[in-house]
DNA sequence: GAATAATAGTTGTTTTTGTAACTAACAAGC
DNA sequence: GCTTGTTAGTTACAAAAACAACTATTATTC
């Protein structure tokens, strides 16, 4: 038996990414799907609406490249527990408008602290100028910069 | 309504590597994927033992994080397609060692050149001290480091 | 050494995701 | 202005992931 190959699965970027990226949203996670019930795109969608107020489903998607039918759901989701509301366009009747509730913002509010807080905490694990490097990296990667 | 908000989730990192994450990984999947069918967890089973030879299902539980149940799984599939063998082991009869037959070295020795090739690419993109500080950052977030 | 606990792996059930097909509204071409 | 094409969003069905309960075997403890 031919063991022990050589290649690197741990740098392997699509490898490493993946396993970077579960790891970091654990914590968060634990915040948005055991204090709110939320899944991953809920929030997101919930971030959208904090960050950039009114939107339409359709601009959600484009920015965050999420298919419609997540968001469709993230949507209904949303809309149930009243964290958003949704009005049909005047200039466009198959658009909908979606808009943050009060509790909306209050739960975004909430999970934009903790996020914040994870964000600072970063600072002490990396030096501000590898954070940045870090970041512009993925960002390229990500196909965003 | 008050609109705009400040907080960047482009540079969230729980965000910003899931988007990095699942970008990079989409030339591999399509090859894979369409190239042989085979899921996500399935590669991975495949190059922990054509990295490291024979191996239980439990201890490429341990090195991948991954959970039983899906490694169960993929190791039925595998076998299935006759890209991996399974023995009872005499020591611990619990256990099942599994190792690569031809068919499964094949597969894993195409889809190492193309993870080699996706590694080498990132070279024109990046310096190889910026890699190397990526990768070193994305080992201490993934926890093994 | 019998009873209890722990471990390796499997199977069944429930959630969540992915994909395709659908409805309703608007846009363009002729 | 009617046919054809496009777009926003929903719904239905199939694939995959998550979670819990299970079997078989080994380890521990009294």
């Amino acid at each position: 038996m031919e063991n022990s190959d050589t290649f690197d699965l741990q740098l392997f970027l699509p490898y490493l990414l993946n396993q970077a990226a579960e790891e970091s949203s654990l914590s968060f996670q634990l915040v948005y799907k055991d204090r709110y019930g939320m899944l991953r795109t809920e929030w997101r969608v919930l971030f959208h609406l904090g960050i950039f107020g009114r939107m339409t489903a359709r601009d959600i998607g484009l920015r965050a490249k999420l298919h419609k039918t997540k968001i469709s759901r993230a949507v209904q989701k949303l809309a149930d527990r009243r964290f958003i509301t949704r009005h049909r366009s005047d200039t466009d009747r198959r658009q909908e408008l979606l808009e943050l509730t009060v509790a909306g913002r209050t739960a975004y509010l909430d999970l934009r602290t903790i996020a914040e807080r994870y964000q600072a905490d970063l600072g002490t694990e990396f030096t501000k100028a590898e954070l940045a490097l870090l970041q512009n990296m993925l960002q390229r990667l990500a196909g965003k910069a």
